[in-house]
DNA sequence: TCGAGATTGTTCGGATGCGAATAATCTCAG
DNA sequence: CTGAGATTATTCGCATCCGAACAATCTCGA
C-alpha cells in the first residue's frame, strides 16, 4: 500500500526534477499530503468498516447527514458532502431502492425535496456510526492529543479560505 | 459554497444528536476537516487551474505523477495515486487518445507497461504546473509559515500509520 | 397581476471509480 | 524442465461523479 518508493523518496525525485521552476515545494507537500492523507483513510473506512454494509463512502455520508439533520433538503446535503446535485440525486436513488431513507416534497417550497431516514436506514447508523467512530479515533491517535485542536483548526481554515476564493 | 449551516453550527448539532453515544467528538473533528479541506481544495484547484484544460483531477494526478517518474510501471501510478488499476485503465486510455502520453510493453518484464509523457503531455505539464503551484501556494498561506512543515508532518503520519493497518 | 429572472431537483452524456474475473507472464520448488 | 502458484494489466458490470440542459417552482419589481 505504501508503494514502492517511501514518501522521502518520492519528494527527493520531485525536487531533483522540478529545481529549475522556481516553485514552493513547501505548498506542494502540504497539499499533496493533505490528498495522501484523506485518501488513505478513506480507504481504510471504506474497507474495515462500510464495505460490511455495502456502502460506498459517498452513501456513508449521504446517511450520516441526514442522521444529523432530518429532515433535510437535498441541497444542502449535496452542500455539507461537498459533492454536486446531480450525484446526489444518483446516490439517493439507491438508498431509497434499499430503503434506507425516503424523499418528500416541501409544502413550503414545491421545488425542494426533504429527506429523512427509514428505521431500518435510522437502526444502520446506530450499529454503524460507533464502529466508525473507533476508527476515527485510531487514526486521530497518531497526533498528540494536545496537537488535535491545532490539526483540526488549520483543516478548517484550508477549508475555509479555499471555499471563499 | 459554505452551505447553510456554519461549521461550528454543525459541529453543535453534531454533539447535540449524538450526545448520548459516548463517541471521540475530537476524532470526529479532525477526520471530518480532513475530508472537508481536500475536497474543498480538490474542487478549487478543478475549478481554478485544470477545467481550462479539460483535465479531471484524476487526470491530472496520473499526467503528474508520470511526469516526475516517467518511464514509470502503471501499478506504480495506482499506488502514488491511490487509486485502483481498474480505474487506471481507464484514465490511461482517455489521455492516450489525447496523446498527452504513452504506454509500452516492459522488455524485461511482460507482465508490465511503462508509460510516458508524449511530447505534448510534457508541454502540457510545463505551462500548467506553475498555476497549479500558485495556488497551491495561496491554500497553504492560510497556516503560518513556522506550522507548514507540522502540518505537513501531522499529515504523512495519519497516512503513513492508515495505510499500515 | 404578471412575467422576467432566480432557484431547485432531475436528466443526459461521458468520464471516473471499484471489486471480481480473466488472460498473459513470471517464479521457483521439485 | 515443468507446472502450480503468484503477479500484472485489462475487461466487465455496476455505482458514482460532474457540467450542462431542462422543467417546475418561486420571487419580486412594475
Amino acid at each position: 500500500m505504501a508503494g514502492q518508493h517511501t514518501l522521502a523518496e518520492t519528494e527527493r525525485q520531485v525536487s531533483e526534477r522540478l529545481s529549475h521552476m522556481n516553485l514552493d515545494f513547501q505548498a506542494m507537500a502540504v497539499t499533496s499530503n493533505l490528498f495522501r492523507a484523506a485518501s488513505a483513510v478513506r480507504n481504510h473506512l471504506e474497507r474495515t468498516v462500510l464495505s460490511a454494509s455495502g456502502l460506498s463512502w459517498t452513501a456513508f455520508v449521504v446517511l450520516w447527514v441526514t442522521w444529523i439533520w432530518e429532515p433535510i433538503e437535498t441541497r444542502q446535503i449535496a452542500d455539507e458532502g461537498g459533492f454536486s446535485k446531480a450525484t446526489l440525486t444518483g446516490v439517493l436513488n439507491t438508498l431509497e431502492g434499499r430503503e434506507y431513507l425516503t424523499r418528500e416534497k416541501s409544502k413550503d417550497d414545491g421545488r425542494l425535496v426533504l429527506v429523512s431516514l427509514t428505521p431500518k436506514g435510522r437502526k444502520l447508523m446506530d450499529g454503524l456510526f460507533p464502529e466508525f467512530n473507533k476508527q476515527e479515533q485510531k487514526i486521530s491517535s497518531v497526533v498528540a492529543d494536545k496537537n488535535q485542536t491545532l490539526f483540526a483548526d488549520m483543516l478548517r481554515a484550508v477549508t475555509a479560505f479555499t471555499e471563499a476564493q
